[in-house]
DNA sequence: CGAACGCTTGAATCGACTCAAGCCCTGTGG
DNA sequence: CCACAGGGCTTGAGTCGATTCAAGCGTTCG
């Protein structure tokens, strides 16, 4: 699919485009490029001229800790702006790198700004978009900060699933994921033991499977029911089941 | 201080302000509010037709929590816009509530949408405002998720002392701030009980003490040490030390 | 003066982490 | 084609630390 259709297609989720605007999107020039698994995006410390969609597989942003481990921040998948914020904050705070092999779509700042300029609704709509991303951090901290082990990694389960499934990314009750047990820890702020261990009580609940890369979802209710997971953070218009 | 002072004051620490965007400051009309210690400003589900920017005193927004508790998310204080998301998400996902006594002034959506479309750069300053948030929010990710209790207090006691001399709001090396230990743990994902013996060890420490609503910076770079305390993510343009 | 709230502290419990060993699968080189 | 090395996953045992529970203190406010 081309750039500028996973782009309008993703800012429809939560805002109305003219026309006007997604011809302003058909106008914007992007730019390819393929990445091996774990290979760096945008380091920290970076000061990028250019924002980047990603076009299909995985990639995420973190944190790198004193220690040499990471902590990381989000997931995105195809339609998702990893680092929209730079567009305004000169100096990368984190870093974006891929999870697995993936593809990211890139423009020029420049030329964003200037399309938002001539069309101030689709600066909105992106505004919107680096919004979203703020409550998804928030929700971020009350799941590492406030709740139990098996719930966290469910209510990431449920994010990933929901956002997946709004854009189109599963595939029946599966969705294609390939963190390792480690990162998955490091974006919980769990031990890989602790994951391992907190994989096998989710399996035994029969709601979710998370192994080898896949996540499957068995029982949709339940899973939420576990993660407590309430979709209305993530503001989509239009909220699939 | 006047509403339109304070604004201008809190962009100008990341944005550059022509004197057409602060005369078009000036313009808005802001109506004042006094609110009582634990007073709630904003609730989750709410859908404000108005923006908020702290007076004087502190704001805090926070996730109710299924077990009625709360998960505090971050602590705003005069000149910070607690609520800059509302104006394009509808409906909060979250709560605000005052700290001790404090002061806000909100103006109306609309005035505000219409002077950002009158000066477009008005509009970048209060994305990049929502950008710095969302970058704060990060760091409290890995904050709550990847540091041991005693890094995790110093390193919101830095982030809070750093802001608040930003703004002006520190007195020598003490900071009024009337948070309780419970209130503390619940924004640092602790219990209370460790609360109150983590902050009997930063005492220790003879860098920072934290009681009775005051915090008091006795030796800052110590206190950044065991924070691991980096302000990178504030983004501001003049670093004050 | 009594009640309520917030802070403090100790003791016991529970859970997560570290450490360690072993497994499986994959990819590589002999 | 097989052996081996490495990475990721799995699991158990022991340790450590945070939580819970509980009691007591001080201050404030009605």
């Amino acid at each position: 699919m081309d750039a500028d259709r996973i782009v309008v297609n993703k800012l429809k989720e939560h805002s109305r485009l003219s026309s006007d605007d997604i011809a302003e999107i058909k106008t914007l020039s992007f730019t390819r490029r393929e990445l091996a698994g774990h290979e760096d995006l945008i380091r920290q410390g970076d000061e990028p001229d250019k924002s980047v969609v990603v076009m299909s597989g995985w990639v995420a942003r973190y944190h790198l800790l004193r220690s040499g481990g990471r902590q990381y921040l989000s997931f995105h998948m195809a339609g998702d702006w990893p680092d929209s914020q730079a567009l305004f904050l000169d100096r990368m705070d984190h870093a974006v790198c891929a999870i697995g092999s993936a593809a990211v779509a890139s423009v020029q700042h420049k030329e964003l700004t200037r399309a938002i300029s001539r069309r101030p609704s689709l600066g909105f709509a992106i505004w919107r978009e680096t919004l979203v991303d703020a409550s998804i951090f928030r929700e971020a901290i009350t799941n590492n900060s406030a709740r139990g082990k098996p719930a966290r990694m469910a209510h990431l389960f449920c994010e990933l699933f929901y956002r997946a499934k709004a854009l189109g990314h599963v595939d029946g009750n599966l969705l294609q994921l390939p963190v390792s047990l480690i990162q998955l820890g490091e974006a919980l702020g769990m031990a890989i033991a602790t994951v391992n261990r907190t994989l096998v009580e989710l399996r035994a609940s029969r709601a979710v499977d998370f192994r080898s890369g896949t996540l499957a979802v068995y029982h949709w209710p339940r899973l939420c029911a576990i993660g407590e997971f309430d979709p209305g953070y993530l503001h989509l218009k239009s909220l699939p089941r």
